[in-house]
RNA sequence: GGGGACGUGGCGGAAUUGGCAGACGCUUUGGACUUAAAAUCCAAUGGCUUUUAUGCCGUGCGGGUUCGAGUCCCGCCGUCCCCACCA
């Protein structure tokens, strides 16, 4: 075919670029992850999403983080397993079908559905072979496999446990979901009640989910810290105190105090209203019964709570002090917890905040046992002083500091028999059950009132399928509680909770990692696992994220897995913010990707999100930034296109301007370097983009200047290719079409990623910066390599220089080899 | 109340081990091309100053260490995040 007479070059069209590249990845199942024990694996995991129905912002960015990783070390070589699925049990699902008169199951199937197809848009390398939907049998069945095997090791369990209970809509609630005492759907007055719950033995672990987090180098310290304080260990003693009026059986309370340098300063005992010990009391007395009542009707854990007035009702039992023999009161206390501790503490006005206000309100003493080390005069008519210092006031143990107290008191409570060490934690037993359909059935059943575990050939225990808006809770299916009748005649019932959706979350990694079919992890597990990369939101620091760790430790010491962590190094991506806020519909603040994706490219929308900030920080959407990515993108098309076309011409020039080569060559190794440190050591997407960008720029004058000659084309050609490797993980639909542009048959996702060649980093000429006191002055451009006396020579001979040295006494120079010298002069 | 992070032009951000502050991109302005516009390309873009200069000032504020500080230390101010009556 003839040329055109005034070939235009063609146009940058993204959709039609990505869709052949995708289609290529597509044909050749690119992304199939086969595990080959010769090669080293990368397992690279985005957290999977809920399926909502379209995808966000805060997806994208995720997603696009954790295929940039996957790609990069791919071209490294290694053996890159990224899968994607579908976290899809959970509390949307029902509230659309009571809200659309649609089955969770087909909300959930035709969200999955709109979601994979915007993810396949955006070109993400995933082994789309590997994808589930966590609500789907034949991934719950192993869990409850497992959860079988946790409850004959005694590491599932059930108890009565209090809960948040919206009487309206018949459910246990979240923390999060009480707000001002009200249930957050219902708006009805939320109660305290005691019902039976599954937990999973998660304090067993806490010490070694503690020292654990020393192994964890490659995650961010923030995460490491915010677990440890969720964890909350603390050290401390249990004292029992003796009651003189007990009721009942109960004969003794116990404490816990991580303070029990304060114990002869105690006049008090707080009990929360919870306590067994105040079961026999209430009937004979209405006040305390009344005030118990108020307290179990007021939910604990809200921010109001700091704000409420400490209060409490006289129990009229009256305990013993184990050292002193002092006789104090027992108060029930509405600032004392069940649920950490013993849910009674002694009360120490004097070096307790709480305690201090709470004897202020009813007149209690306020009995001075610490000073300050310093003799810093502390008022306890002001407040407490909670300092540890000297003891004083305490008989014995006068004069004797923190630690000296802790152990004389330890020891002399132990010989009397009325205390010992303990260790505490903040961290609760993980309460797993949650009074809702759609989630996994926990495998129970119970035969009147015996409970046991669903057999192997029992699973899965499939959930029943429901229609429309009719989404009840499964205790209210009785085709699905009513079990028949045992051998004995029994009726038997099914467990009707399902579990807490964390539970799903916390072995998907692991499923991902399996062989299809595979019953429960097996050998190809044991060849990705662990997870080498783990991107995600920052949300979950705390509970995914902990109970993910626990679930593998658990899985390690069935055997099922080695290692001690599911996840070597973690990435916490950050928000995608506009206008200042984060995007939310409720703000109305949200910007849809669809539409970018469809004006500009995937591309374009990939390169933005990388470009714009480093991938742990907020990131600010912008219109006019989006442009500007698009921009490069147009102009870096046109670049390579016009040096295509440019070869098939003789050049221009005979001779090669040999200082522009050699440094030209120079800004690519150099750019090779940076940018691969910043790829796989510094993560800094964004600065590894700007580099790209500048040495683009740079062959751009160069291709002007001094690149039409033989040298300069084979400088320009590697230049380009460069960039198109170093930019493919970022926007790899276009950076797959232009390497085929530049001739390549093999396919750009199987190319080796460039090597800086020191040889040619090196440059023969440093410009070194001249300074007179630390300030610049001048700048010279020397050898590379000048020794302090020849660089010293060059300087004294500038102008600008002597003039700032000259009449001056130079007191002392500085040399820093190839950069500055600096002349200290008085 | 406790713990943590951050603070750099008009904006997003860069400066990696204490060594040229402001890379890269956006914005804005001027110019080229065009009948015109868009697109594209070129140039300028921290502040001050009738010394327009490789001049002075400048990384939230005040001190300090150093030949040299955005970077390290001390004390403030501000913003954001996490936990929150944890005994």
């Amino acid at each position: 075919m003839a040329e055109p007479e005034n070939p235009e070059l063609e146009r940058y069209e993204p959709h039609e670029v990505e869709r052949r590249a995708q289609a290529f990845w597509d044909e050749r199942r690119c992304f199939r992850a086969v595990r080959d024990d010769a090669r080293e694996k990368f397992y690279c995991l985005s957290m999977f999403p809920y399926p909502s129905g379209r995808l966000h912002m805060g997806h994208v960015r995720n997603y696009t983080i954790g295929d940039v990783i996957s790609r990069y070390q791919r071209m490294l070589g290694k053996n890159v397993l990224q899968p994607m699925g579908w976290d899809a049990f959970g509390l949307p699902a029902e509230n659309a079908a009571r809200a659309g008169g649609i089955a969770p199951q087909e909300w959930t199937a035709a969200n999955i559905a709109q979601m994979k197809s915007q993810l396949r848009r955006l070109g993400y390398a995933y082994d789309w072979e590997r994808e589930f939907a966590t609500n789907e049998p034949r991934y719950y069945r192993w869990e409850q496999w497992f959860f079988t095997r946790l409850f004959e090791k005694g590491l599932a369990y059930r108890r009565e446990s209090w809960v948040n209970w919206d009487p309206v809509d018949q459910t246990v609630l979240a923390n999060e979901q009480v707000i001002d005492g009200l249930g957050w759907r219902s708006g009805a007055r939320v109660e305290r009640k005691k019902i039976p719950q599954w937990f999973l033995r998660i304090t067993d672990y806490a010490d070694q989910l503690l020292d654990d987090l020393g192994q964890l180098d490659d995650w961010p310290e923030r995460v490491r810290r915010m677990q440890r304080n969720w964890i909350g260990r603390s050290r401390g003693i249990e004292i029992r105190f003796d009651l003189q009026n007990a009721p009942g059986g109960t004969e003794a309370l116990t404490v816990f105090t991580t303070r029990p340098d304060t114990l002869m300063g105690a006049t008090c005992i707080a009990v929360a209203a919870e306590h067994p010990v105040l079961e026999g009391l209430l009937d004979a007395d209405p006040a305390l019964a009344a005030f118990v009542g108020e307290c179990r009707r007021s939910p604990t854990a809200e921010a109001e709570i700091m704000a409420r007035r400490k209060q409490g009702v006289d129990t009229g039992l009256r305990a013993v002090h184990p050292l002193s023999g002092d006789v104090l009161p027992v108060w029930c206390a509405n600032f004392v917890l069940m649920e950490y501790g013993s849910g009674a503490v002694m009360s120490v006005p004097a070096h307790d905040q709480r305690d201090w206000e709470f004897a202020r309100a009813y007149g209690l003493p306020v009995r001075r046992v610490i000073r300050p080390a310093d003799d810093a005069a502390a008022d306890s008519a002001q407040g407490a002083f909670t300092g540890k210092g000297v003891l004083c006031n305490s008989g014995r143990y006068d004069g004797m500091d923190f630690e000296a107290a802790f152990e004389a008191i330890l020891a002399d409570l132990k010989a009397a028999g009325h205390g010992d060490e303990r260790v505490h934690y903040r961290l609760k037993d993980w309460g797993v059950s949650r009074q809702r359909y759609w989630g996994a059935p926990i495998p129970a059943l119970y035969h009147g009132g015996d409970c046991r575990m669903a057999g192997d050939g029992e699973l899965p225990v499939e959930l029943p399928a429901q229609s429309g808006s009719e989404v009840l809770p499964l205790a209210q299916i009785p085709a699905f509680r009513r079990a028949g009748l045992d051998a004995e005649g029994r009726e038997v019932v099914r467990e009707t909770d399902t579990f807490d959706t964390f539970f799903e979350s916390s072995w998907y990694y692991v499923r991902f990692a399996c062989a299809a079919g595979a019953a429960v992890p097996d050998d190809e597990a044991a060849y990705w696992l662990p997870v080498d990369h783990y991107v995600g939101g920052i949300e979950h620091a705390v509970l995914h994220l902990l109970y993910a760790r626990f679930f593998y430790k658990l899985m390690r010491d069935f055997g099922l897995v080695r290692g001690d962590e599911p996840f070597m190094r973690l990435l916490t991506q950050g928000m995608v913010l506009k206008d200042g806020a984060k995007m939310s519909k409720s703000r109305g603040n949200t910007v849809d990707p669809a539409g970018y994706i469809e004006r500009y490219g995937a591309d374009t929308v990939r390169l933005f999100m990388m470009f714009a900030a480093p991938p742990e920080q907020a990131l600010e959407w912008s219109d006019s930034g989006v442009e500007g990515g698009h921009r490069f993108l147009k102009r870096f098309w046109r670049q390579v296109l016009e040096h295509c076309r440019a070869l098939s011409r003789p050049p221009a020039r005979a001779r090669a301007d040999e200082e522009a080569c050699r440094e030209m060559r120079r800004r690519i190794h150099s750019a090779i370097a940076k940018v691969s440190d910043d790829y796989a050591r510094r993560r800094s997407f964004n600065t590894a983009i700007a580099a790209n960008m500048e040495l683009s720029n740079a062959l751009a004058r160069f291709a002007a200047r001094a690149g039409d000659c033989a040298e300069g084309r084979r400088i320009l050609t590697e230049g380009y290719e460069t960039i198109v490797k170093m930019m493919a993980p970022v926007t790899p639909h276009l950076m797959h079409c232009l390497w085929q542009r530049l001739g390549h048959e093999t396919p750009l996702v199987d190319c080796a990623w460039p090597v800086a060649d020191e040889r040619w980093m090196s440059a023969d000429h440093c410009e070194i910066v001249i300074q007179v006191n630390g300030k610049l002055r001048s700048r010279l451009r020397l050898p590379a390599g000048s020794g302090q006396a020849a660089v010293e020579e060059h300087a004294r001979a500038d102008e600008k220089v002597h003039r700032f040295v000259h009449g001056r006494e130079i007191v002392k120079i500085i040399h820093v080899e190839n950069k500055l010298v600096n002349f200290v002069v008085r």
